[in-house]
DNA sequence: ATGAATCTCTACTTCTATTGTCAAGAATAA
DNA sequence: TTATTCTTGACAATAGAAGTAGAGATTCAT
């Protein structure tokens, strides 16, 4: 019942790049420097980011990715769909046999007690999640006095 | 981000035994016979259960596990818990370094926006399994009707 | 045009936890 | 005393998480 670390790190990489949104786009290399985050697995993820319309790309000198939409609009939410696939205690709740995917674990459709059980919780850390924003994020950053990153010197950490 | 097959098959279990509550204990064979488990994966399930309390056993014939307190007294929470080991979103939220355990994945203590968030994620889940009883799961099958188990023919599922 | 910087895509490896299975032993009732 | 049932610990198969790696595509500065 952990979340992976895609969306550990995802929502700290993202709120980095919020925390200390500019006019260029954030590179991955300080990214991961600042978030101590291997970079070569902060690519994937960003590309997961990507996909789901979180993040936009800029390529070349000067390149890396910004946020695609302000930042109290993205809920960490969207950030552990997108790393996470999904958001779901147990697989038996999805849909069933959405195209040659493995058997569900629990034929019993809806003489299931406990499958209602799972999807309310489920639904419940949904919507907390959702109610959290970058925006959110970045202002309690700041009541918390949180370094943005002058010098190079100072590390901060979330 | 899934609860464990332990969680699951736990709840069910005990959700099978509080619901076919009779004089004699229940054993391993009837209750993975009606709830489609493994008896042998059960047994260890039930040694979890038992060690925090929430089953007591009697070996020998006519013997089996029977659910050590009134089913309004075992939550969803319990059971979860005992299965899951615990019931934390991330691991670095977790007290460090408890004799030899590895290092948690961070070490940035009170520094940290994101630790917070899974905390209170956590605990939102957590208020919600505990909130949810056998008893309670109980009168929600007799409602749907479920059929207790008179005779063999009849599988019922939840 | 050229070359360096940066993201992009795909594959591969390594590690760990989950999900079981198995066998021998201990307690109990009849 | 014997069949029944739980007890305990070891073991194996599998899947998924986590991270590494390399070649390629795009862009900017010159």
């Amino acid at each position: 019942m952990k979340l992976s670390t895609k969306s550990r790190y995802g929502v700290r990489a993202m709120f980095d790049m919020a925390y200390h949104a500019g006019t260029l786009p954030a590179q991955i290399k300080d990214i991961s420097r600042r978030q101590n985050i291997s970079p070569r697995y902060l690519e994937q993820i960003f590309q997961d980011l990507k996909k789901a319309g979180l993040l936009k790309s800029r390529r070349g000198p000067q390149g890396g990715y910004s946020l695609a939409k302000p930042a109290d609009e993205i809920t960490v939410k969207d950030i552990v769909l997108a790393a996470e696939g999904e958001l779901q205690l147990v697989d038996c709740v999805k849909n069933r046999r959405k195209k040659g995917e493995k058997a569900p674990a629990c034929d019993f459709d809806n003489r299931c007690l406990t499958q209602h059980l799972w999807a309310k919780g489920s639904q419940l850390l949904g919507d907390y999640f959702d109610s959290v924003s970058l925006k959110d994020l970045c202002d309690q950053g700041k009541e918390l006095g949180l370094e943005k990153e002058l010098d190079h010197r100072f590390m901060y950490f979330i």
